[in-house]
DNA sequence: TGGTCTATATATAAGAT
DNA sequence: TATCTTATATATAGACC
């Protein structure tokens, strides 16, 4: 803040707003970047604007990472969103609103909100996570079946035996990006960093 | 940079590095804070270090936002850290390695890294999501079965007919907060940011 | 809209405690 | 080691183009 102190507060002047993310972004970014420097850490940013066609990435990440978290993570996530995006859709007894979230969910009157916590979970949040090599192989094998059945019309996936593969498919959304880091660090426990920004105003 | 400009670059003293961190994240810190305000932009930072026990929350999250998160991820996310847990102890091909991840696998020497893509990617990132809702009943209930059976010595989970309640747990590790903020995301259209940091340097 | 300028607010390295 | 101080480096609001 500098020709004049600026109370801190949302801007409505939109060019005005538009003008200050784009310095501010610029500035955080370096400021990302300089921590990662100094301290070694291993730090990645992402910012997604309107303004924007294309998320922008500043990697603290180096090229090995990058390279193998879009190898690695471009190509299932796709069967992945597509699961999420269904649930997201159709909530089991939310059917008919337009996109029910678990945090719209929170928006709803109170009478909605009491209903029973169980019925409320049931309903909007029941992603579950498996993998394959914890189980034994006939319970590999029982999954695998309800994966092949449920995936029939999706040409992206390919089953056989304890082996699954997906074709490459190249993605860009906000999303994408996010759930690819979260990939990365459920199973990277190295230093690592991550800043993630949606900008969905103007 | 103040009394002295400083070079660029990783901070080699102990001491130093730890009190530059502790600084320019207080001041990240401020500075993503500021842009949410004046943009809109509903941010939120997570950052970890070994110098604070717990991981530090700086949310542009509203009250309700946070409670929500927390109400709906602490205690099913439980369960499902548990999987990731177990997946990442026991990777198919690589037992009897310390902690074999996606990431680490790449730098392995070349021979490795030549194996059949299928076959790298069965062993160490089949982590697969699955929703109970977009199934029919008759394949939700086998895949309760095997919730059932492989969850028998883990007693926060109870299932009963379509409906799974986890009873809750609180928990505060770096990767459970990305997990809840991750969740949040892939049901949440909204204006969002995200900021996580991992510092593992001295 | 997007860049440049510049006065000033802020951030912060090094030192003091 | 943490906190406070202070001299400077940086960031940036508003103006101008």
């Amino acid at each position: 803040m500098i020709r004049k102190k600026v109370k801190l507060a949302y801007i409505t002047n939109d060019s005005s707003r538009k003008a200050t993310y784009k310095k501010r972004k610029k500035g955080l970014m370096k400021k990302m970047s300089e921590l990662s420097t100094f301290c070694g850490i291993n730090a990645c940013a992402i910012m997604c604007s309107h303004y924007e066609s294309q998320p922008e990435i500043i990697h603290g990440l180096n090229i090995r990472d990058i390279n193998d978290l879009n190898l690695l993570l471009d190509e299932k996530m796709i069967n992945i969103d597509k699961r999420v995006d269904a649930f997201a859709m159709k909530p089991l007894y939310s059917q008919g609103k337009s996109s029910s979230s678990s945090l719209s969910m929170v928006a709803l009157p109170p009478m909605t909100m009491v209903m029973p916590k169980v019925m409320l979970r049931a309903s909007t949040e029941d992603i579950m996570q498996l993998d394959m090599n914890s189980m034994d192989p006939i319970k590999r094998q029982q999954w695998i079946m309800v994966l092949m059945n449920n995936n029939n019309s999706n040409p992206q996936t390919h089953v056989g035996g304890n082996e699954m593969m997906f074709s490459s498919v190249t993605t860009s959304t906000p999303t994408m990006a996010i759930k690819r880091i979260f990939f990365s660090l459920g199973r990277n426990e190295r230093s690592f960093g991550l800043f993630v920004s949606f900008y969905y105003g103007l």
